[in-house]
DNA sequence: GTCTATAAGATGATAGAC
DNA sequence: GTCTATCATCTTATAGAC
């Protein structure tokens, strides 16, 4: 019965630290040395369950894409109208907005793309298309039962929204404010919900 | 008569290099090396005229800052209708969006915030005062002569504005293609413009 | 202003013992 | 899986000659 680690795994602890960092500093400016110091163990240790950066980069953005898809899937389960699945939506960016002054691992790598491997450049554009595809959806149900006014299509509309939810959680942390994140999207959200 | 230099500054020169570098990798991803090896000069000549890094990133965001100010002027000079200055400024990042590959400094260091000295982060705060007030005063003119019809305040809006420009440039950049910051702003602007 | 030389420390990564 | 030891290279920065 006894399925669960009652200790996080170390490969585990590692990603979990990695994302933390890159949230806070960015994909450049955190080391092995970093994590191996903080999780107690020593930076060869790190390179036997990721050998090199890149591949880290990578376990770290499958873990956040399958994070987030989990969250999504239980946002379809507790919300039913489009509305109310496009506010948690906003939510979940809300939090790590409000979160110690972290940012999405997703906007932090966009701003460090031309720096990354290319397999991690691909996942990161996944990650953005996993969004944008369930937004679609979202938005296309919203517009089909009159809760949103949509400024153009689905798809763009769903680009629009990822983009200045990344921006918000960027500009907001640099003035240490998280509630200009607040102030910002809610604009956003007015301008779809109003008639 | 002869006051403008045949040859740029040395200073001059390093100033434009090291913002392109920090728009397209990243305040951590560039070096004084880097710098020396593309101008022609050694790092210690680097350090002659900027002799810490967070030396370099305060001149890097003022010489920003003024040319932004300067494109601002220009814009309130040529366009008189609040709409058109709107769509002015969207032009400004939208070039700077389809040049190669770089993002807006701002964006860029706000994504480098936490790693940047407190005189650098000073000044990054102050660029995007500059551009909200700006924007503050043509929203407020807009909404007066009817040209606009905004969901919240002037300044919330103008916040909502430069962070959705933001977003916009670092999605369409991690996907290596520029249509999708039209396609992010278009919807934006549409829906201040819609009535 | 630019150079050579140098410092002190960090970086990603590997080899091989336990 | 973790360790010690080591590597070649890069990083920011300084001292002092030309």
């Amino acid at each position: 019965m006894d399925t669960t680690n009652a200790t996080t795994s170390t490969a585990e602890q590692i990603l979990a630290l990695a994302c933390e960092l890159v949230q806070t500093r960015g994909y450049n400016a955190f080391s092995y040395r970093d994590l191996a110091g903080q999780i107690g163990i020593k930076s060869a240790s790190i390179h036997h369950h990721f050998p090199t950066k890149a591949d880290l980069g990578k376990a770290m953005l499958r873990r956040y894409r399958e994070n987030f898809a989990d969250a999504l899937e239980a946002i379809d389960r507790s919300r039913k109208s489009p509305s109310g699945r496009l506010s948690a939506y906003f939510d979940l960016f809300r939090q790590t907005a409000r979160s110690d002054r972290g940012v999405c691992l997703g906007g932090m790598l966009a701003a460090d793309m031309l720096t990354l491997a290319p397999e991690v450049q691909a996942e990161l554009r996944a990650f953005f298309a996993d969004s944008e595809e369930w937004l679609k959806g979202v938005l296309e149900a919203g517009a089909a039962s009159g809760d949103f006014s949509l400024n153009g299509s689905p798809k763009d509309v769903a680009l629009a929204i990822v983009s200045a939810l990344e921006g918000a959680m960027m500009v907001a942390r640099a003035h240490a404010d998280p509630a200009r994140f607040d102030r910002a999207t809610r604009c956003l959200l007015d301008s779809l919900t109003k008639s």
